[in-house]
DNA sequence: GGCGAGTATTTCAAAGTTGAACAATATCTG
DNA sequence: CAGATATTGTTCAACTTTGAAATACTCGCC
């Protein structure tokens, strides 16, 4: 049999080639589409959302930014004009960031690369089986975590 | 069913899971050890190598680390005295990082910790079978990433 | 209505990271 | 062996991230 220390093995599978991989997607993204992911995955984000509009502080949330950075980054992408900011229309504190048709455009343009890259480092090489895991074991966790948002413990 | 696009939702239950869960280590790993995961890292890597001494290069790819990257921290520890530089025996242009004896209590202080919140955050919430796809998924994936250290494509 | 506590975002300095250029060696080729 | 080419690690400036403090508002309570 195979050496029963299987968790520590597949954690550092899992830790040291997630690093990998995303690594070398960024890399390729950045080749492709001279952005890298924490942009790409702003504007992503952004998209979703109704209006491709959203307040500071849950797209902070969403993307796991702290505040300064999301400032910082809607900050570049505006100079950029893929993004704009409004004030929010209900909280006078809030600020929306709002996509820009640009922005639309360079993501419908950035997302197909990405995916291919996705597809040929990592997705493609898996069955379903593992896209079953896979799905089972993260989109849990990542409920776990985005319940546990400040419960500061 | 479960509405087969089952690629993307695991890829992104999976994407922004381990984003989460690398900044929640962290954030404990900080809290109970007053390291950060990248030097946690140097030191882990450092010390499963024969006498606790690596090349310079050597490390930063195991640590997917850019060149600069690994000299800046590798200052900042030698600067806590939990490393040090020795010129490499057999090749002039080279520098080994040697783990000294703090560093290595210092790690085998962190160790435990940082394997409770592993345990506590993911490893505890998954069954064998779970573990046993991680490992097949990601073991394979990070050879293949190695392999293209540099096949510049 | 006004005060105090709480929340949203920005600001700022300190620390960290990146990518390209460099200096010192090594290796290869004829 | 000389000269060209490649590799190792460091340096440097530009950029990014962090964490804490500051600012501007909201909300519940008296």
């Amino acid at each position: 049999m195979t050496s029963d220390r299987l968790a520590p093995r597949a954690w550092r599978a899992y830790f040291e080639g997630s690093r990998l991989l995303e690594n070398e997607l960024e890399r390729r993204l950045k080749a492709t589409s001279g952005m890298d992911l924490g942009d790409f995955n702003v504007l992503l984000v952004l998209s979703e959302a109704e209006g491709g509009r959203m307040r500071m502080g849950d797209l902070a949330r969403a993307l796991a930014f702290a505040p300064g950075r999301l400032t910082y980054r809607i900050g570049a992408l505006e100079r950029e004009e893929l993004v704009l900011r409004r004030p929010s229309p209900d909280d006078r504190r809030g600020t929306d960031a709002v996509l820009t048709d640009a922005g639309r455009r360079r993501l419908r343009k950035a997302r197909p690369q990405h995916a291919r890259h996705v597809d040929e480092l990592f997705l493609g090489s898996l069955d379903d089986d593992a896209l079953e895991v896979l799905d089972r074991v993260f989109g849990p966790l990542r409920a776990r975590m985005l319940g546990r948002a400040d419960s500061s413990d």
